[in-house]
DNA sequence: GTCTATAAATTGATAGAC
DNA sequence: GTCTATCAATTTATAGAC
């Protein structure tokens, strides 16, 4: 053990305390003297760990909105079938799971973190409505739309439902593909 | 029209341009400078029609919450049935699609709408888990639980997903319900 | 690596003229 | 009803000592 009490272990502490209070209390309206509070250092010695408050937010959410975007991207020009449907679904559950953690922060604070990510906000909107569409089915009426957009809602439990610790992530995901397919066989046409 | 540019309109117009904001936003994010701004007025006419940023909000949400809060609540001490079950699904659906269009600050600022509203915090969890806890049904297992979760999530997806105006509220109503139904159909027990 | 001290900007809100 | 002017508080962020 090089660092008993180093610098790793605050800079830790640090994540984990923003990580409490952007979940607790959202992004915004969490300040980052809070922050410096809880850890039981000054906002001085926050800074010198991380350069600004979006910092933080990055280490945060990590490759989350990348890794979702990199999903729902696979359903462009991809021909629908319910193998393939079942794939996709698979996958961005893959994601929310592992992730599930950051999610409130993620959910709540979208706008903060498209701003800290840099990411193509334009874009993004444009491939989370063309994955809607895909999953839809083959007949993209409103109806099967909106049960897409039921479906992936559906999907995003896993983040905001708070479970026990005994309850694996592979039961998480067997248990939502499972019920949002049930969801989705309700497509007509 | 005793009122032809009068304060019913500027009156409003604010209301529109915060909840566009907000919607947009988040609640945290919107400063009363930048509602003025848009409304084409300055921050001190904006508090001769509204005594604070909270009373703004205030009516915004107007009774969503409390709709919501009353629905779930008549699940407590009801003895769980599947037309009871389909009953308060169809009325969670009203309240949901009633207020669908500020549903976006009630989801994304749940903290400040709830500070705004000075509800009963703990109260509102509560009957929040223990409507959950009631619509995983007789066999309420964690599994269950997480299929309710995702079924409630799935509900809210009329305030998320944007729909064409020729889709009658009616309409989103029973394919969500339908939808819904479904998910909870592979509930095991 | 952590501290004290402070800068620079923004915010919600108020006083008072018109 | 709307304005100008301003207040008090808070925020993110930086400078420099130890």
């Amino acid at each position: 053990m090089q660092h008993a009490t180093g610098s790793r272990d605050t800079k830790a502490a640090i994540h984990r305390a923003a990580l409490d209070l952007f979940s607790a209390q959202g992004y915004e309206k969490t300040s980052l003297r809070e922050i410096a509070e809880q850890v039981g250092i000054t906002k001085a010695s926050l800074y010198y760990h991380y350069s600004s408050k979006q910092e933080l937010l990055r280490a945060i959410i990590g490759t989350f909105v990348d890794d979702l975007r990199q999903v729902m991207a696979r359903a462009e020009g991809l021909e629908w079938s319910r193998e393939a449907e079942q794939e996709l679904l698979s996958a961005y559950l893959d994601v929310v799971v592992k992730h599930r953690r950051t999610g409130p922060t993620l959910i709540r604070d979208i706008g903060a973190v498209l701003a800290a990510i840099d990411e193509d906000l334009e874009g993004l909107i444009a491939t989370s409505r063309a994955f809607q569409h895909w999953l839809a089915g083959p007949d993209s009426t409103v109806a099967n739309r909106l049960r897409a957009a039921a479906a992936i809602e559906a999907l995003s439990s896993a983040m905001s439902a708070d479970l026990p610790p005994e309850f694996s992530d592979a039961e998480i995901h067997a248990t939502l593909l499972d019920a949002t397919t049930a969801l989705l066989a309700r497509r007509s046409g």
